[in-house]
DNA sequence: GCCGTTTTCGGCCCGACTGTTTTCAGTCG
């Protein structure tokens, strides 16, 4: 009987990073603690098994003293340590992380000499002008502070990755009208895929003496909320949208090595330097150096660098130290998917329920991307909000998609269904009905809130089903907005691969569910995978570019995925002619 | 805290910018 799962383990792991941080105690400790969290929030395996076997201990970067806490919160719930270490702070003190220029140390020394402990109290201080006369602050510090409290109140700290990428293309675009530019690229999470971005980073080269200049350039760029530093290479601001932009200048020679530092991830970068440093090398963002005489070894290229250290290239989106390095050390890197791969797409709405477009149009917006095929999956009887169909509906919409695919040669349209999974797991309709469509996307809209053993077993019970084809968005989040359902998605994907059944990547930029940390654990089980828009127009089917992102993110290759099968493959697949 | 073909101690990635200091600590990525 487990008392915590992965998530609250994690999340406990980093609270006390957090507070041993406060307590000033040793970086590596608590840096410690910080990557056992993420560890373990990225284990695929059963944490439970793993600390009754005792294999929690073989974990890397897992040992004696964190093993023993783990299993301690897995078995009880509750953990003496992480109680006492709480007891010394009060719990809103966790608020004044973020606060740009706000670390532990200063945190603590507000702490402890105003006995601040909240982002209010804090506020107030400023404003009594309270921070002025406090040893290592200063009237600036306090000014920042105040303006640092008002961004955070007027915005969210992270942003979906459409509006994101639109504000950096817009700032890379003004930052590449400067005189000087040699080369130019937008790098971290952005280049990465990440499915949220927290902020924008450019990367230029250029000659010295035209540094100045763009750095002038990018600190005037219009739309600028505050500008919050400003250096010779490194500035940073924050945009009206209330997105930080940081941009870096680099003399050309050192593009590639600053392009991969700062593409990151952190995690990734740290991992990269221990490998150098183990192959008698220095790396960092100006270059690699031999450790022997300090000698510079030239790239001109990024890829270049990972040739030097002896590993396969290994493109943004892996760059997460999730093993990717180890697989470019033995050359077993995926050939990952491309956008051009996919010959068509499943999961499409239409007039017929909440889409905006007619299946006419829907069809010959597929075929102006030189698709091979379109899956309609309009919304199913329950689903009243979405207008879904009826079986007169659907007899209807057989009708004119039979006519369509007599009329345009060169995409067909399959005829699918979005069905909803209804609470006791059964899908919407009967079998007589189930049985006309070409494919059948299930999905749960509804009674969101069951516990964890209860949603896992309504969707295992659906995939079961025998009309089911792919099951769509199976964690139900919305991206900063709603969190996903309680499911244990280990063993729905154990289950998907059990029964032949496809796993949608949702690739709407809200939702992109499946989670790109999931989709590597798929792919292992061999679960093939359907990158789908939830295209509401035909706009919207440009969406899948989303989902190929984090398709790349999980590691997967053309093989992986179901819409990279020609029309004869799918068919073939969906067992109709 | 973790780790180890240099193994039980002594390392642990590395550098820029800010604001406070008067040579540097703290923060950030």
């Amino acid at each position: 009987m487990a008392f915590l799962n992965k998530k609250e383990v994690a999340s406990i792991l980093e609270d006390i990073g957090i507070l041993l941080e406060l307590k000033g105690e040793n970086p590596f400790k608590t840096r410690a603690y910080f990557n056992a969290a993420r560890t373990i929030s990225g284990l695929t395996s059963d944490l439970t098994d793993l600390v009754e076997s005792g294999g929690i201990g073989n974990i890397k970067g897992i040992g004696k003293a964190l093993a023993e806490k783990i299993t301690t919160l897995v078995t009880t719930g509750k953990l003496e340590y992480y109680e006492n270490l709480k007891s010394e702070f009060p719990p809103t003190i966790f608020e004044l992380f973020g606060i740009p220029g706000l670390g532990p140390k200063k945190i603590k020394k507000l702490f402890d000499t105003l006995g601040i402990t909240s982002l209010t109290e804090l506020e107030y201080a400023c404003n009594e002008n309270r921070l002025v006369d406090l040893e290592g602050f200063g009237a600036k510090t306090q000014d920042n502070i105040l303006k640092g409290i008002s961004i955070r109140k007027k915005f969210s700290e992270k942003f979906h990755f459409p509006l994101a990428r639109n504000a950096a293309e817009d700032i890379h675009k003004h930052v590449n009208r400067s005189k000087g530019i040699k080369r130019s690229e937008i790098a971290g999470s952005l280049r990465r895929k990440k499915e949220i971005i927290g902020d924008i980073d450019i990367l230029v080269s250029a000659a010295k003496k035209d540094a100045e200049n763009i750095m002038k350039n990018f600190v005037t760029a219009p739309d600028i909320e505050q500008v919050v530093a400003e250096g010779k290479t490194k500035s940073s601001i924050i945009l009206k949208t209330g997105i930080n932009v940081d941009i870096r200048v680099v003399a050309d020679k050192e593009f590639p090595f600053a392009l991969h530092y700062f593409t990151g991830s952190k995690e990734h970068n740290v991992h990269m330097r221990r490998i150098a440093n183990e192959q008698g090398y220095k790396l960092n963002e100006y270059g690699l150096f031999r450790e022997s005489d300090n000698a510079r070894v030239s790239c001109s290229e990024e890829k270049d660098i990972f040739v030097k250290l002896g590993l396969e290239y290994i493109p943004p989106e892996l760059r997460e130290d999730t093993g990717e390095i180890a697989a470019a050390e033995k050359g077993t890197l995926p050939n990952l998917i491309e956008e051009t791969d996919l010959r068509g797409t499943f999961h499409c709405h239409t007039t017929y329920s909440d889409g905006a477009n007619s299946l006419e149009e829907m069809l010959q917006a597929a075929q102006s991307r030189k698709w091979e095929y379109l899956g309609i999956a309009d919304h199913s009887q329950s689903a009243q909000y979405a207008r879904g169909l009826s079986k007169a509906d659907i007899t209807r919409q057989r009708k004119e998609i039979d006519a369509l695919n007599k009329n345009y040669g060169s995409c067909r349209l399959l005829h699918g269904i979005e069905s909803d999974i209804l609470a006791d797991g059964s899908l919407d309709y009967d079998e007589n009905t189930l049985e006309i469509f070409d494919f059948v996307v299930v999905s749960v809209h509804s009674r969101f809130k069951m516990t964890e053993a209860e949603m896992t077993k309504r969707i295992i019970r659906a995939i079961k089903n025998k009309y089911t084809t792919i099951l769509g968005h199976p964690t139900g989040r919305l991206l900063l907005s709603r969190d996903g359902y309680n499911i244990d998605l280990v063993q729905v994907i154990d289950a998907a691969a059990d029964y032949g059944k496809a796993i949608e990547i949702n690739s709407h930029p809200y939702r992109l569910d499946l989670d790109w940390k999931m989709v590597k654990y798929a792919k292992e089980k061999g679960v093939t995978i359907c990158i789908n828009p939830d295209a509401h127009n035909t706009d919207g089917l440009d969406d899948v570019r989303y989902g190929i992102g984090i398709a790349r993110k999980g590691w997967l290759e053309a093989g992986d995925v179901l819409n990279t099968k020609s029309l004869t493959g799918v068919l073939q697949y969906l067992g109709i002619s």
